[in-house]
DNA sequence: AAAGTAACTGCACCGGGTGCCACAACGGAC
DNA sequence: GTCCGTTGTGGCACCCGGTGCAGTTACTTT
């Protein structure tokens, strides 16, 4: 469930909601009527707010369906930062990926679903890309600091942009059938690519 | 300036303007105004047809930066088609990739522009998920008729995804600043994943 | 001149998103 | 208990992209 309301400050009024909430009436939604079949009005009177107030928890409807990945990424941050510097740099960052994408198997809403809407829906599929970016710059940051490179040179830039098209390229199989972990669908697209450039 | 009404079956209103005429107008505008400040309104008046009949030309306002991008992915197809057998598939993969590219050099409006375009404006550059998509299915298609695969299979999904993420690094370097050529840049990208995973 | 056809226009409407301001609900000071 | 500062909420007006529909315009054919 994930309380908030860690530390509020003295005085003002209680909140009315939380993004948890939120985000959980919003599944229900979507998983009833759709993605574009909602609206954000639908989701305001499940949550018992206005709609204005929507927008103080989430900047937009789409990104309702990521929920607060910005604090995951700050787990997935602290992973690389731990790996040991002995290890190759690619083994490294394959580790990690690894690590972050099994981590909250158990999230709330599921994994699964959460992604599949994701991937399936188009209007979130494009508006990810602000979220992959994101997540994108903790790899090429990562990988600037161990080679003492700018986040912005080449080498930064391919590593982060080929993480991501492999976890995508075991996002889209794991999700099409249930039948290998997503951890073995990560481990096999770079299995994949490494035969395919040999 | 690639005439367009080639074939116009018999009867009926003649067209009011162009695919080509609404984006080199559209192009106008955004370079002085900006994508967001640029309203639909703008483009029609600046065109001189009705806010409608835009609709009838592109999908969205997003569709417009692309131009008729399918009809390049017809040429991109035929590139990887003619590409010799005997090519080891990531070595056909990457000159049709590489050919793809530097082929338009030339267009209107310029190939630099648009790319600067689409890859700084966020409404754009999420829309583009689309386009891409549309990219790798011909990747994925070529995959996997040469290897007896469905498109769907692993392979396909990861070579199109990571093909995709080297151009997009390679684009990314490149208009960033104006040093090596977009060629170079797409061989650079191949090279340093190359080193990256030895 | 009339009929047929294809494209354009205008309008009403929907939904996401924003700026603004008034208001509600709390804690603390006295 | 009252007043005050604080903070979140609610409502409203408005913008813009996008769609459905119905009517009109402009051309070709007979």
């Amino acid at each position: 469930m994930t309380e908030e309301q860690g530390s509020r400050g003295a005085g003002g009024r209680p909140v009315a909601t939380t993004h948890a909430a939120i985000e959980q009436a919003t599944f229900r939604l979507f998983r009833e009527r759709g993605f574009e079949g909602t609206t954000l009005d639908d989701i305001a009177r499940e949550v018992g707010v206005s709609r204005r107030t929507l927008f103080r928890y989430f900047p937009s409807k789409n990104d309702i369906a990521w929920g607060q990945f910005d604090r995951t990424l700050e787990t997935f941050r602290e992973t690389l930062a731990t790996m040991p510097e002995e290890l190759p740099l690619h083994e490294a960052v394959h580790r990690a990926v690894v690590a972050f994408n099994v981590y909250d198997e158990h999230a709330d809403p599921p994994h699964r679903e959460r992604m599949h809407l994701i991937l399936t829906t188009p209007a979130l599929s494009a508006h990810s890309v602000h979220r992959y970016a994101d997540w994108r710059a903790v790899i090429a940051e990562y990988v600037a600091a161990r080679r003492g490179l700018a986040p912005t040179d080449p080498l930064p830039e391919v590593v982060s942009q080929v993480a991501l098209a492999l976890a995508l390229s075991a996002y889209t199989l794991w999700l099409r059938e249930p039948g290998p972990s997503l951890r073995r669908r990560l481990e096999d697209a770079l299995l994949d690519l490494r035969a395919y450039l040999a």
